[in-house]
DNA sequence: CGTTTTATTGACACGTGTCAAGGGTGGTGG
DNA sequence: CCACCACCCTTGACACGTGTCAATAAAACG
């Protein structure tokens, strides 16, 4: 990728919203590359945080692991999003593991250059708390999610936020636009794939959605997803 | 309080670690006091985020509600927190309800002024970054304990989550040196207060904690509550 | 094509929520 | 100062959602 390249993936990232073009040029200039192909990890949780990275494209999952290995989606990531800034800036070891669920490209700085890039340009930390709030406040949800509704009403809520993150038209409906399997839909809604498996059919014996296996999911009656999401 | 009392506040407020005089100065001399009696709300979840506060003294506990009446706590406040500023910076609506639960004083400041303050003292983003992504964090831990594990688990997660933030040594053990109902561990464990009384009912036997009703927690057998925090 | 991964489906058990009834404790007001 | 009233806690019985286990089937991959 050339700087023009940088630049315009940078423009395009919440993290540099409002910022001018001095910023995206330095910061465009001071980054690294790194592609990454489909599975691979982009660094481990528990590793000390020493880079900050920038998806570029491709879609990365990030997951949290326990000690007994089971594992917990904290949430999918997309072109422009953030991955371990948060860890680098308070200089704490990355507290989840990011994988890639299909093939993209990534920028990255060391942690001392993320500082001095941020120490420049005040805006970016005006952003980074937007973002970081923003999760926040999404991760509150999840909890009284998890916390307080049934199974099928949290895979709805599940669905419905992955098609507004990430969501296109297409004649049938809303498509999600990358492959989540019945068992990343069962760790992104804390359940099982075996609940997971079972609702789904049930739903598209309703024709609520289609898409069978590694197919993309495509939403038919997202109006009944949102009654289901929101019934007493 | 004199501006002293109010300095004195926040040098021991995280978020003004490593501040310099000044900047101390300034933030007293700009905010305004707000005193808060037992079961005060200081503002309600979904209201536009107007001020933003820093509990001086007392502790406060962070409620979330869903549409049909369920609570979930999302974490307890004590001196030198933070409260509503995210919203405020991010000029979105309060996502949560904070409540009293003893009487207290709390510092405030107009959103503007707020965001002056941060404007004029470059370390105040920081600060506020490290609070949201510490925040971030433990949200994070509290997901993959509620989507994993079973109750009893998580009861002795969230105590010893209480201990960590606001513990004290006492002779028979630690104590948790603020009024605690069952039902409030039950809001805050994602659970019912049934389940959260035969579980304390079963440690009390078992000698690891004490204390009835509204009287303070004692851990007397950390060691033993650590055990059941961890166990596979 | 075989091998591996992922999904489907059924049977069953178990944790935990729900419902219900009573007992204590602290606070309040007469 | 005592009696009453909230409010909170305790405990039991029971039901139900959902996880666990198991076996099969269907795609995907090399």
């Amino acid at each position: 990728m050339d700087i023009d390249a940088r630049m315009s993936v940078l423009e395009r990232s919440p993290f540099f919203a409002s910022a001018d073009r001095d910023t995206l040029k330095h910061a465009a200039e001071t980054a690294s590359e790194l592609p990454i192909a489909k599975e691979d990890q982009i660094f481990r949780q528990g590793e000390e945080a020493s880079y900050s990275y920038l998806l570029a494209w491709g879609r990365v999952r990030l997951d949290q692991t326990t000690s007994d290995g089971r594992n917990v989606v904290i949430r999918y990531l997309g072109p422009g999003d953030l991955i371990g800034t948060v860890a680098v800036l308070r200089r704490k070891p990355y507290p989840a593991t990011p994988v890639a669920v299909e093939d993209g490209m990534t920028l990255f700085w060391s942690a001392e250059k993320k500082a001095m890039l941020i120490a420049a340009h005040p805006v970016l930390a005006t952003n980074a708390i937007e973002l970081t709030g923003s999760r926040l406040e999404e991760l509150q949800e999840r909890l009284r999610e998890v916390a307080t509704q049934r199974v099928e009403r949290r895979i709805a809520a599940t669905l419905l936020r992955q098609v507004r993150h990430a969501g296109r038209r297409v004649e049938e409906g809303v498509e999600i636009p990358f492959t989540l399997t019945r068992g990343e839909i069962a760790e992104l809604t804390a359940t099982t794939l075996h609940t997971v498996s079972r609702t789904l059919a049930a739903w598209e014996q309703e024709g609520i959605l289609s898409g069978k296996r590694a197919s993309h999911l495509v939403i038919t009656k997202p109006h009944r997803l949102v009654e289901i999401a929101e019934q007493e």
